[in-house]
RNA sequence: GGUUCCAUGGUCUAGUUGGUCUAGGACGCCUCCCUGUCACGGAGGAGAUCGCGGGUUCAAACCCCGCUGGGACCGCCA
């Protein structure tokens, strides 16, 4: 090396330096080769510059540059000059520099790269993967790592700012029951026992406001072992907090205050916490078919079931009889926008929610059309006044049971505001979904689960129906959930702080006194030593990283993420281990 | 566990009623020329067992079956 400090990044030099000497270091973005002339763009992670190079000012440094080629990695110094106005590009941020190089070293050369390292590019996923380390070169890439970092450094000052103590808790953890399937470790010590990675810090933040610390923050590793999606990775990152003595709404304003934060910091959004809409879940799911509502749009679901069981029409009155509903969405203007071959398309969608089919009528010149015109031509004015038709709209009905017809419409009313352009992709809604079921019902167990975990504390009022004799499921939650634009971006409740109670919730779920003793013996205890009220939230940094970067999956602010198969291509994890690891495990592993 | 889509030089792709494909194009790569380019330009060149295996056929990148790998989705995700 020639010695020679960085004394600015590419990305950074401006109009200002002109005249000055510096040095930069970075990646050849690309060379172009004029004969006596050669430009190079030089790329950091703070940008682009280009370079150039000349016998004009350097012999040495010009033959140095015949040798340069994509993403070789060089060193060079120069001086900063104010391009002539003819060559200046609008396109660049440093378009109105360029740096004349006085002297160039390559530090070190590079294979012709086996994609193009540029945004935009079209290279399938794998290959990204397996060159992680090129893929994450490109600009975007550094810009949503540089964006996740920001969220992380913004959320610690504030939890510092607001008297929270970050204190870490074990990875290598205890195997629970209830929730996702656990990542299991081995261990040597005991062979034939098991380790869990957790599924999140909750028990031990539960645990660390029984010790007495008040305010709890940590940017923690969770791992579940279940199958992957766009916007889930087996491990993930919670930037996760608890607190003692505070109520729901205490919470939740810490919370709100919190997001204005991070929001200014990272993306210099100014939004208005104070305006976050609170809906009850209930009311998510009946206006828009989703506990996690995307609230850029209108487009809410309207029950029609008691217009509809005027009808004739066998499917609508036949789902109702059953105690189900008819409802339906109103896609504006969308007579016309929709063809055939579309509808049908999303008729064969939506089967996987379990919807049998897809009725519509479109609404034109104050007739309905369509093959279930004639079931609800006598209901027809109606219809118009309840769901506020007007010329040209078109509309989709679901009948079936509630959490069919919510899932259908749910994702419906999504692929209408998307096909008829009404997002707002400006706009960040933040909502609350709050007052949660305590119970859902899971046709695995065949029982009753907990809908968040089973230490989410039920309203006051409901505490009643975890008695003996009474419906424990029509119970609800002191829980809240955030929400931004049709995601889940936390997660959080008032948790149980007494034995008592605690243990009637543990009985609701199915345990034996013997089974809860076993699997949260160590909770039960603590609970009897003096555990003061405590609440708090989870949000997913993964996610908020992804929205707030504006990409669509998560992948893209994760580092070294794992492929939708829950591998990794570039290291090959997970992979076979060897036959001594595995005995001083006392594993076995079939061939 | 299930559904569905995809796989052609380094990359992205054309090809789709089987023959005219000796597989076309763009980008990239290599050599040469070029002092104001920034999608540099010009001339020339190299580079593909059409994911793998089997089948149908006179003939398969193309049709069928299986496998592998990948994407998306459902189940699952306290």
């Amino acid at each position: 090396m020639s010695g020679k400090q960085r004394t600015v990044y590419a990305g950074l030099v401006n109009e200002k330096m002109a005249g000055q000497a510096i040095t930069l270091k970075g990646w050849v973005q690309k060379r172009r080769d004029l004969g006596g002339l050669i430009f190079v763009d030089l790329r950091d992670r703070e940008g682009i510059v280009q370079l150039t190079f000349s016998d004009e000012f350097s012999k040495d440094a010009l033959k140095t540059a015949e040798r340069i080629r994509s993403e070789y990695v060089i060193s060079i110094t120069g001086v900063v000059s104010l391009r002539a106005e003819s060559a200046i590009n609008p396109k660049m941020k440093t378009g109105k520099v360029e740096v004349l190089v006085h002297q160039a070293e390559i530090l070190a050369e590079s294979k012709t790269p086996p994609f193009d390292i540029e945004d935009g590019v079209d290279v399938n996923e794998e290959l990204k993967l397996k060159y992680r380390y090129l893929d994450l070169r490109r600009p975007e890439m550094q810009k949503g790592l540089i964006l996740r970092s920001k969220i992380m450094s913004s959320s610690m000052r504030f939890m510092e700012e607001n008297g929270f103590l970050d204190i870490e808790t074990p990875y290598l953890a205890k195997s629970t029951p209830e929730g996702a399937r656990d990542y299991l470790v081995p261990s040597r010590i005991y062979p034939g026992s098991f380790y869990a990675l957790p599924q999140s810090p909750q028990l031990f933040k539960q645990l660390l406001m029984g010790a007495g610390f008040d305010r709890y923050f940590q940017i923690a590793r969770c791992f579940r072992d279940e199958d992957l999606r766009g916007d889930r990775q087996p491990e993930f990152t919670q930037l996760d907090m608890e607190t003692s003595f505070m109520n729901q709404g205490e919470i939740m304003e810490l919370v709100n205050r919190w997001i204005t934060q991070i929001m200014s910091d990272v993306v210099k959004a100014n939004i208005d916490s104070n305006s976050f809409p609170v809906l009850h879940w209930q009311e998510a799911m009946d206006r828009f078919g989703s506990d996690k509502p995307d609230l850029r749009f209108g487009i809410e679901l309207h029950d029609v079931s008691e217009i509809m069981k005027q009808t004739n029409f066998t499917v609508f009155t036949g789902a109702i009889k059953k105690g189900g509903f008819v409802k339906a969405i109103v896609a504006p203007k969308g007579a016309t926008k929709f063809t055939r071959k579309m509808i049908d398309g999303q008729t064969d969608y939506i089967k996987r929610f379990g919807a049998k089919g897809l009725a519509w009528i479109k609404f034109e010149n104050g007739e309905f059309s369509g093959p279930i015109a004639k079931f609800v031509s006598d209901v027809k004015g109606q219809l118009v006044s309840f769901l506020s038709l007007s010329d040209g709209d078109l509309v989709f009905f679901a009948a079936d049971t509630f959490s069919v017809v919510s899932d259908t419409l749910g994702y419906l009313r999504k692929y209408v505001a998307k096909e008829l352009d009404l997002i707002d992709e400006s706009k960040w809604d933040f909502a609350w979904i709050v007052d949660w079921p305590l119970f859902e019902y899971s046709e695995d167990f065949g029982r009753w689960i907990a809908a968040h975990h089973p230490f989410t504390m039920p309203n006051e009022e409901d505490l009643h129906y975890l008695d003996d004799g009474e419906d424990p499921h029509l119970a609800h939650a002191q829980s809240y959930d955030l929400v931004l634009n049709g995601y889940e971006l936390g997660s959080g409740s008032i948790r149980i702080h007494t034995m008592d109670i605690q243990k009637k919730m543990l009985k609701a779920l199915g345990f034996t006194s013997d089974q809860a003793e076993k699997a949260f013996g160590f909770l039960l205890e603590a609970m009897e030593y003096g555990f003061p009220p405590m609440g708090g939230i989870a949000l997913g940094l993964d996610r908020l990283a992804m929205l707030l970067s504006g990409k669509e999956n998560i992948r893209e602010v994760i580092a070294f993420p794992k492929n939708s198969n829950a591998t990794e291509p570039m290291t090959k994890a997970p992979s076979r281990v060897s036959e001594k690891q595995l005995a001083e495990l006392g594993l076995r592993v079939p061939e």
